[in-house]
DNA sequence: CAGTGAGCGAGCTTCCGCTTGACTT
């Protein structure tokens, strides 16, 4: 009997229904869109209604080729892609790919997989919505039209190879708006004030609310302080609760496991995906906090289980972020009841995370109890507060809290037994210089979480979108060291007043986003003449548009026409008249020479330029140093870069010259370059002739150590000693040599022999 | 591998959103 074909995106998804649906059903999956734009050109007329040229996806032949060849035998073909504007728009390419007569093809949708559902769409079949195919043709024609129009204006007028688009530039000003801001940022200080009290051999910590702006202010506190006496003058105890967050979309997922676990987004997605093909979560592209009834009784069950039946509280959570599709589940283990799984380190932590937060998403909220003491001092009007916390009832915290972004303030516990008109006994009161702290840099995940809150890029986006920012050399995930900045710190101890300067670190970043100058330039550029596209605002509208458009209220090629007209008269005229953007900055004037100092992009990259290049005599060029800015660069630190190459003196008849290049600083000597040992502290602008010398010595006895035989028969045949041990340079081959062979003995037969065999041997492959 | 920074011109680059493998070092 012939078997009705049914179609939907993910083939792990295709495994799971099929084993649902049963005999009459054969389940295959399309591996997302199969068809697209065609990939050169605009692909879209924009003198004929804007008409799209669409072309099969060069790797979705074989998959094209096989769903057409199953659905010619199919009574009948049920389109099953996912119930979002994507989905939709990948049926109607089936239909069209695929050849479907629409009599015999029916569109069914569910968001979570389980029998029942499936079984209930089943039921339901209807026919494609063109509407939302509609709206997804304008979504992808207007993201085609910006993309291929932005990126020629940047080549002509910044750099070739760089591209622009919706998402990426929005997500790239960003970052750079960000920088600035902290660029700009003065960070002010003032004196906190924490004392200490001994209650009954216990400590009681407590701050005062306001902070002193001055020194002066903070001292003399502290001295009224020494001689005074410290009474409770009020104690109140409010209960409280805290309640779970919502189970995991894409966006959450990847911002606690960055935080919990210190993954990077696109690690975040691999790692999931391996959970997903392996049948322990549900899909992990989605923007839903729901879960199915199914999930949600059988997470009640086990609370109770584990729990107790007071810890259960069944929730229903509504998302809350723009644009959201809601096409499948929450992130959820398919088994909740399971709270382990095998796997590598990652997928366990990463399942295991799923599993507590989708648990605590069903469990009762904490009950605390916060008391919060004023302490009343006797020679100032100021009092001293102290809070405390106490957990009354666990409810979810049992098994899971969310993490913020900023480290909270040291956490509250339980307070010592104190009463009102008690006389505390002081240890000791502490006023410390504290600096307000500037806007944090974002990290992947605080950047996802950022461009979800605008409505900006989908779930299946995000950690592509990340990654082409980088790629594109807009922006660089980096870590930075702090710098030391000394603060005051006034000591008040038995009746005395001591003053101190101490030194901290401030400003040291891990794994953060930062723009670097063609960031900058890229966006200032785009934010001067195509404002509108950069507008956080953008996609925002522009969805409103798509709604519509689903509704049937507008047709597509209309809006895209209103937009697309000015759009490309900005263009057209952003062309012909702008200047080239190389973000110049003026540093100054040369102190003997009193040429112009500018800092810019240059063809290579951002570089410090003296002179003009109109003028007679050549300017000089210097390239700025990985850590250096454009945007940041003083003219002192400009003048140091044309102080080398620096001449050291001579070796052997030769100029010894020592300089900075791509890998970092070397001393140069007869053609030869020698790395310095900056790690040993080496300096290109302190190194001395003797010192170089030592280098170029180590140098030499370690490349004569290398070349440990050569062979008469064949030059390009050579047994060296390299940086993992000995290996046969083999031509361009590179041939390891067995254990217990010794490398000097090697005759030349053998080296041939051992390169043979290598070319043969199975290229190694990473395991997962 | 440790440079370069002027200009010409051919031919290339580029978007966002759906999905996974099939490739190496």
């Amino acid at each position: 009997m012939a078997k009705d074909l049914v179609i939907v995106e993910s083939p792990a998804k295709a495994k799971t229904i099929e084993k649902y649906l049963g005999d009459g059903f054969i389940v295959k999956s399309s591996y997302g869109h199969v068809r697209d734009l065609a990939k050169k050109g605009l692909a879209v007329d924009v003198d004929n209604d804007f008409e799209p040229t669409y072309a099969i996806s060069p790797e979705k032949k074989d998959v094209v080729k096989e769903l057409k060849a199953l659905a010619a035998k199919a009574p009948s073909v049920w389109l099953a892609t996912d119930e979002d504007r994507e989905g939709e728009a990948i049926s109607w390419h089936l239909v069209e790919a695929l050849e479907l007569d629409e009599s015999r093809t029916k569109r069914i949708t569910f968001h979570e997989i389980t029998k029942s559902a499936i079984q209930e769409a089943i039921k339901n079949p209807r026919q494609i919505d063109y509407g939302l195919v509609n709206a997804q043709q304008a979504r992808r024609v207007l993201d085609r039209l910006v993309g291929f129009e932005l990126s020629p204006v940047l080549w002509k007028k910044v750099k070739p190879s760089l591209s622009a688009g919706r998402v990426q530039s929005v997500s790239v000003r960003l970052i750079v708006e960000r920088e600035r801001d902290i660029l700009n940022f003065e960070a002010k200080s003032s004196f906190r004030v924490v004392a200490v009290f001994n209650v009954g051999g216990k400590e009681l910590r407590t701050e005062l609310p306001k902070r002193f702006k001055t020194e002066e202010e903070a001292n003399s506190f502290l001295n009224d302080c020494a001689n005074a006496s410290f009474t409770i003058d009020n104690v109140e105890t409010k209960p409280a609760k805290r309640s779970p967050a919502a189970p995991f979309t894409t966006s959450t997922l990847q911002q606690e496991a960055s935080r919990k676990l210190g993954f990077g987004v696109a690690q975040t997605m691999r790692v999931a995906q391996s959970l997903y093909e392996g049948g322990k979560i549900t899909y992990m592209r989605t923007d839903s906090v729901t879960l199915s009834q199914l999930a949600m009784d059988t997470a009640k069950q086990t609370i109770a289980t584990r729990y107790g039946e007071d810890h259960s509280q069944t929730r229903t959570y509504q998302t809350k972020s723009k644009g959201a599709q809601e096409a499948h589940e929450a992130i959820r283990p398919t088994l909740l009841d399971v709270d382990k799984v095998d796997g590598d380190h990652n997928e366990t932590r990463l399942y295991e995370l799923i599993w507590k937060r989708t648990i605590a998403s069903q469990m009762a909220d904490a009950r605390l109890e916060r008391t919060t003491a004023q302490i009343a001092i006797s020679t100032r009007d100021e009092q001293f507060v102290a809070k405390g916390e106490v957990i009354k009832f666990e409810g979810f915290l049992k098994v899971y809290l969310e993490s913020k972004d900023d480290e909270e303030e040291e956490d509250s516990s339980l307070l010592p037994p104190i009463a009102q008109g008690d006389v505390l006994e002081m240890k000791g009161i502490d006023a410390i210089e504290r600096f307000d702290r500037n806007p944090p840099r974002y990290t992947e995940a605080s950047l996802v979480k950022k461009l979800e809150e605008l409505g900006i890029g989908r779930p299946s986006t995000y950690a592509p979108t990340i990654s082409t920012v980088q790629k594109r050399g807009y922006v660089v995930k980096e870590d930075r060291e702090g710098k030391q900045r000394a603060y005051r710190e006034l000591l008040l101890r038995n009746g005395i007043v001591s003053a101190e300067t101490k030194n901290e670190v401030t400003g040291a970043e891990r794994s953060k986003l930062f723009p670097t100058d063609i960031g900058m330039v890229v966006n200032d550029f785009l934010l001067e003449h195509f404002g509108n596209i950069l507008d956080y605002n953008f996609t925002a509208n522009v969805e409103k548009e798509f709604d519509q458009i689903a509704e049937g209220g507008v047709e597509w090629n209309e809006m895209i026409r209103r937009f697309y007209k000015p759009f490309h008269a900005d263009v057209e005229k952003t062309l012909e008249t702008s200047e080239r953007a190389s973000g110049e900055r003026a540093l100054g004037e040369h102190p003997e020479t009193g040429k112009k100092i500018i800092a810019r992009i240059g063809r290579y990259g951002p570089m410090v330029q003296v002179g003009d290049t109109e003028s007679e005599e050549k300017p000089q060029f210097a390239s700025l140093r990985k850590e250096q800015s454009i945007a940041s660069i003083t003219l002192e630190e400009a003048l140091d870069l044309f102080k080398l190459p620096r001449t050291l003196g001579t070796y052997e008849d030769e100029e010894v010259t020592a300089n900075v290049g791509r890998f970092g600083p070397y001393v140069r000597h007869s053609g030869k370059f020698v790395s310095l040992k900056v790690k040993e502290g080496d300096d290109p602008m302190t190194l001395e002739l003797e010192r170089a010398i030592e280098l170029i010595e180590a140098k030499r006895k370690v490349d004569r150590e290398k070349l440990i035989k050569e062979f008469e028969e064949n030059k390009d045949v050579q047994v060296l000693n390299g940086r993992y041990g000995p290996y046969i340079k083999f031509g361009k081959q590179n041939v390891r040599i067995p254990k217990g062979t010794e490398p000097a003995t090697l005759t030349y037969d053998q080296c041939v022999e051992l390169a043979e065999e290598d070319k043969k041997k199975p290229k190694r492959r990473k395991k997962k």
